[in-house]
DNA sequence: GCCGTTTTCGGCCCGACTGTTTTCAGTCG
């Protein structure tokens, strides 16, 4: 039977289709809201099928709904391949280019045939597109640009990135003077994974001359727009940067509209617009009248909701969940007590067993979760038994040496047979252990998620560690079942790991509310290779708060007495 | 194409900037 996920990429790209051929906007909006919707509903497709609850999902009508069953029956929409056909797959390509369209992008391919993004480079190197009506010089030098900014970094960045850039930007913005408030917004503030921009929003008493210095900012590659509200920049880089200044008066308003996100934003709005409000950036109206806000959380409260915390903004139904007065009091820096998977030079990392120690213990936290690789972890040095008694031995001088509690582990490989890397009498001697898939990730995922799930039948398996494998921006994960995994965790009481590494943020904050529901406790790991590695854990812990996730959800955020006999509570 | 306690027809979020144009369409967020 097709996936969920394909059904939610074959409407989503048949509303691209209908724009492309200038198709109505609100039909199109519907194929998007409707895959969006979609997506978001935690049962699989065939259930909803069954059930007959796909036609009750709000945005799915009759002619939606026909459409999908029709799918799923035949494993083929004609309509959607007849779609296909009329418009080269290239052409859908050319939408990734900052500044083009729909509707320039049909201009292109009718006028000009193109259907690339290499042919596009060549009819602006050639000065084909001047004879086209509303295209000019800057538009060819625009989408030249975009193209080689497309090639460069796809356009998206790690969160670590954009966070360390929009930091060192707003600190530049405010030691301008004038400047009273500055803060960054849009999906940084949401703790996005992957972001694409950096907005930044400001008061000032001239704004004018804050944009000035924006647009001079030293690090700047070229300015894309520069007024006395909103001006755009593109850093060396290669990130995009937006700035906005607002009155002191909009500012709440327009933190909380540049936060987004923009599926939250409409609908918040459609609610509010129904309530007889009208909001924007500037404010909140009634009729004419402004009704003032201090902040979000007044704005929310005005409204008739509790306050979301932005990274609950994704449109997902966290308005309902705030009207009802249920959302998750979600899991704080603060909350962590102590850290697990932690490397040291035994084997990949770079830093020594007792820096690691050391450091840990200087953050503050009440106990550290020494594992290195295990054996079959050639390309990492991982450890032999006899380099493991070593560093046993080791551990159990660093306890009498430093106040932190020291907890001896070990990740490992989940071997192709779904067996751990140790023999049982092994593994019965450390803390906890943490088992990764390293190796042989091509395999379909029905056997990688048995060999995980096998791997989790040891009942000295305490953590699945990154569950997918994914490198983001780098790396597909490899094909697993994340529900079967959530499950298979459930059923063996074993914790799942959100690995803290901006490069992984695996497990994926989507999947994040359906191990709470079912009560699979995650561990925040920051799966750390050196010192600086440990601090990693905020961007884990952004991500946990991202799936909703609470203190008592989150395994390490108990306190040292009552870890130890969660560790050791299958034994 | 969806939706409805003002509606089963007529709405569907909305404002800023750019570039090409002489008043505005396209794009973006």
């Amino acid at each position: 039977m097709i996936a969920k996920q394909a059904v939610v990429q074959i409407l989503e790209e048949i509303g691209v289709l209908l724009e492309l051929k200038g198709d109505n906007p609100f039909k199109i909006r519907a194929y998007h809201n409707a895959a969006r919707v979609l997506e978001g509903q935690p049962e699989n497709l065939k259930t909803l099928l069954e059930t007959g609850k796909l036609e009750a999902l709000k945005g799915i009508g009759p002619g939606l709904s026909e459409k999908i069953h029709e799918l799923v029956q035949k494993g083929r929409l004609p309509y959607y391949e007849k779609l296909r056909k009329s418009i080269p797959a290239g052409v859908l390509e050319l939408l990734h280019i900052p500044g083009l369209g729909p509707k320039r992008v049909r201009v292109l391919y009718d006028k000009l045939k193109i259907k690339s993004i290499e042919a596009l480079e060549e009819a602006c190197r050639e000065n084909r597109l001047l004879k086209l009506e509303g295209f000019g010089e800057k538009t060819e030098e625009n989408i030249l640009h975009g193209i080689r900014h497309l090639k460069k970094s796809a356009g998206h960045f790690l969160i670590s990135f954009g966070q360390a850039e929009a930091e060192k930007l707003l600190s530049y913005l405010q030691k301008q003077k004038g400047v009273e408030r500055a803060e960054v917004a849009g999906s940084i503030r949401r703790h996005r994974e992957i972001i694409k921009d950096i907005d930044i929003l400001v008061t000032a008493r001239r704004p004018p001359e804050i944009h000035e210095a924006f647009v001079k900012y030293p690090p700047v590659e070229s300015v894309i727009a520069h007024g006395e509200t909103k001006s755009s920049i593109v850093l060396r880089s290669g990130i995009h940067c937006d700035l906005r200044t607002v009155s002191e008066k909009e500012f709440p308003f327009a933190l909380y509209y540049f936060t987004g996100s923009k599926d939250h934003n409409v609908a918040l709005r459609t609610i509010a617009k129904r309530a007889g409000y009208k909001i924007n950036e500037y404010g909140l109206f009634k009729g004419n009248r402004l009704i003032p806000c201090r902040d979000e959380a007044e704005i929310f409260k005005k409204l008739g909701f509790h306050y979301i915390p932005p990274e609950l903004r994704e449109g997902e139904g966290e308005l309902e969940a705030a009207k009802r007065g249920e959302l998750p009091r979600l899991v704080e820096e603060e909350d962590i007590r102590g850290v697990f998977h932690v490397h040291s030079t035994y084997s990949d990392g770079v830093s020594s067993l007792e820096e690691m120690v050391k450091t840990a213990e200087g953050l503050g936290y009440e106990y550290v979760g020494i594992s290195d690789h295990s054996q079959s972890a050639k390309y990492a040095r991982g450890l032999e038994p006899a380099r493991l008694r070593k560093q046993q031995k080791e551990i159990e001088g660093l306890r009498k040496k430093y106040k932190i509690r020291i907890f001896w582990g070990i990740e490992s490989d989940i071997l192709p047979t779904g067996k751990l890397d140790y023999p049982d009498s092994i593994l019965a001697e450390f803390d906890f252990v943490i088992g990764s898939v390293h190796s042989n990730f091509n395999l379909p995922e029905k056997e990688q998620t048995a060999r995980i799930l096998r791997a989790m039948d040891s009942k000295y398996l305490t953590f699945v560690g990154h569950p997918t494998g994914r490198l983001l921006l780098g790396r597909e994960g490899y094909a697993v079942g994340i529900p079967k995994l959530i499950e298979g965790a459930k059923a063996r009481d074993v914790v799942i790991e959100l690995n803290a590494n901006p490069h992984r943020l695996d497990l994926d904050w989507r999947f994040c509310p359906t191990a709470k529901r079912l009560g699979v406790k995650i561990s925040i790991n920051p799966d750390a290779h050196s010192v600086e590695g440990l601090q990693d854990m905020a961007y884990g812990v952004g991500i946990a708060r991202k799936g909703g996730l609470e203190k008592d959800d989150v395994v390490n955020t108990l306190p040292a007495e009552t870890i130890e006999k969660f560790l050791n509570r299958k034994r």
